[in-house]
RNA sequence: UGACCCAUGGUGUAAAGGUAGCACGAGUGAUUUUGGUUCACUCGGUCUAGGUUCGAAUCCUGGUGGGUCAACCA
């Protein structure tokens, strides 16, 4: 008997990973009466990049799985770094990779009232202090990973005092620096974060949305556990480097007295010859080594959106590289496979050469136009035909043309034969060059009409086929052809003197001019994100730029197709 | 001379004490009016040394290697 496969089935016994597990076992046991409840809290501090991407999924992904709710939530406690401008670019990116936070729209700025008064409850337990040391007594005073720190002599402030002192810091009479809120821990703690971390900071500067109401402002570990339980948040899922937190996490909300959300760890991605940092980011945006945030060849998410990407492959991206514990380093090449994918199967063909050499057809009637009839996309019968028109003067692309070729050169050289697509057969005759420079202004071919595509006789096999482009009928367009923004496999991991500049790709942008069929005048009118996606036939995948006009089209290289032939020429 | 985390083909990820599997990659071949796609086959792995067990990638101990932590950043 054979057995079909069930794909609901499949669908269920597909393995878990470490985070679902946690999960499935806390539905299992009835924590949290088997809510599901998760978050995506960046700061607003910059753009996000394909790194959030994966959270972004992770966290929206666990929610729609187990049926629970995922919020978006702005971890906005540091006013000097954050801007209204990196709130509307998440909020774009996320809506744009296809997630729905609903009405769950929040700020840690919404909590600053409420994490006062959890500040309050600790102070009046004894479990918190006013401190007046400067930021480098309190870093001397913290001790080192293998040495106890000391205690503050402010640590014995009565409550009375604290409160005081508290309510005034907020009241605004103190400068910045001069005092901070400390929680009572353990100065001899193996943690550093143990160690009397900072709970408040003073800073007289001006909030995105709660502008000047506030001159003190909770620290990261004081507010993003408490917004978490404010929340309801039953798995907090977050990056690796905040394992070392997780004590605090549970320390606050423990002696707060509140809803205790899980904290789960996963370790970040990173993607070969790219960087993640968003300080280095930045500074490449800055600095003008890059053309914005959304400069093609960053690994931002409105970036790499620009470059051509698809939402659906980006998710099938961070869906498949999964998620566990263990430092990571994505090769780019496997992003690539899943832009390919998906843009193979969804976008139209056309023909563009972009290195452009004159092939006259020398026995085809001077004036004569043909319309060749070819698919739009072989991988999808519903995407239909168009027209290409054919005539006497073409071009091709010099690399597909060689006077001395090699054996495996499957292309055109005197006496060859090879198909033009959709087109005839044609056969290289002669050349003609510049005398001055040896370069080949034309090749000159004969075409044989019982060939033709889509006729009788036309089977005839022949070794290549190249793409083309009638000369009259040509449309100019603007190509920026993007390849990796730096040379070195992993630009973080430095010589002594190093800079990750130093490694910054100068061939990462080159733009060319190339002849493209008629028909990408035609509006490609389609649903699916694919308006203005095509795969320039032999050479890749290719987008629309938003500087595109009708007059000046501008298309971005998203990749080019997998090139066997290139692996044969490197061999050589 | 600390605490915590991690270790499976080139890369990523599974195997909850019982056949080390999947994807990408690489290679070979077939198909192909894209040197694309598709299909078939192949390559290649449990850090190390002990221990427990009928049986260990999995549990225990010791090594080794990598990562994180000493912002009034998140």
């Amino acid at each position: 008997m054979i057995e079909t496969p069930n794909p609901e089935e499949e669908k269920n016994t597909r393995s878990l990973n470490f985070i679902e597990e946690i999960i499935e076992e806390d539905i299992r046991t009835g924590v949290n009466d088997g809510r599901v409840h998760t978050r995506f809290p960046p700061e607003p501090n910059g753009y996000l990049h394909i790194g959030h991407a994966k959270s972004i999924c992770l966290n929206f992904g666990l929610g729609k799985k187990y049926h629970g709710q995922t919020n978006l939530r702005f971890d906005d406690t540091n006013p000097v770094k954050e801007d209204v401008e990196y709130v509307d670019s998440i909020m774009e990116d996320v809506k744009w990779l296809g997630f729905d936070w609903e009405d769950r729209l929040y700020y840690a700025s919404d909590y600053f009232e409420q994490l006062y008064e959890y500040a309050v409850i600790l102070i009046r337990k004894e479990k918190a202090y006013v401190c007046d040391m400067t930021a480098e007594e309190i870093s001397e005073t913290r001790g080192t990973p293998t040495r106890p720190g000391k205690e503050s002599h402010f640590r014995t402030r009565s409550v009375d005092e604290n409160i005081d002192l508290f309510s005034r810091m907020r009241a605004g009479e103190f400068p910045d620096g001069s005092r901070v809120l400390r929680a009572k821990i353990d100065m001899a703690s193996p943690n550093m974060h143990m160690r009397d971390p900072v709970l408040y900071r003073i800073l007289h500067a001006h909030h995105h949305r709660t502008g000047d109401q506030w001159c003190i402002y909770p620290m990261y570990d004081f507010a993003h556990g408490q917004s978490d339980s404010i929340e309801q948040i039953t798995h907090s899922i977050c990056t690796l480097e905040f394992e070392v937190h997780r004590p605090l996490y549970d320390w606050f909300i423990r002696e707060i007295g509140l809803y205790a959300p899980r904290q789960i760890e996963f370790a970040r991605l990173n993607v070969t010859y790219t960087i993640m940092s968003k300080r280095k980011l930045l500074e490449l945006v800055r600095e003008g080594y890059v053309n914005g945030w959304d400069d093609p060849r960053m690994p931002t998410i409105c970036g790499l959106r620009r470059r051509g990407f698809t939402p659906e492959s980006i998710r099938n991206f961070a869906d498949t590289i999964g998620v566990a514990k263990r430092d990571n380093v994505i090769d780019v090449s496997f992003l690539e496979y899943c832009i390919r994918e998906d843009l193979n199967k969804r976008a139209n063909r056309l023909m563009a050469v972009l290195n452009p050499v004159k092939v006259i057809i020398d026995n085809y009637p001077d004036d004569q136009v043909e319309e060749m009839e070819t698919v739009n996309n072989p991988e999808d019968e519903s995407k239909g035909k168009r027209i290409m028109p054919f005539s006497k003067t073409i071009f091709i692309e010099r690399e597909d043309f060689m006077e001395d070729p090699p054996n495996k050169f499957f292309r055109l050289a005197p006496g060859r034969e090879v198909r033009l697509k959709a087109a005839y057969i044609i056969r290289c005759e002669s050349v003609v060059k510049d005398p001055a420079t040896g370069e080949i202004k034309e090749i000159h071919c004969t075409y044989d009409p019982l060939t033709k595509s889509g006729m009788p006789e036309s089977n005839r096999k022949v070794k290549g086929t190249l793409h083309w482009v009638s000369e009259k009928q040509a449309v100019k367009a603007e190509i920026r052809l993007y390849d990796r923004l730096f040379t070195k496999e992993n630009p973080d991991d430095l010589e002594e003197g190093e800079s990750y500049k130093d490694y910054l790709n100068p061939g990462s942008l080159k733009i060319v001019t190339a002849m493209i069929e008629p028909a990408v005048l035609t509006p490609q009118v389609e649903t699916g994100g694919m308006t203005g996606k095509f795969q320039f036939e032999r050479i890749g995948y290719f987008s629309m730029d938003k500087d595109s006009t009708p007059e000046n089209l501008v298309f971005n290289r998203v990749v080019p197709l997998k090139d066997s032939w290139a692996k044969v020429e490197k061999v050589k």
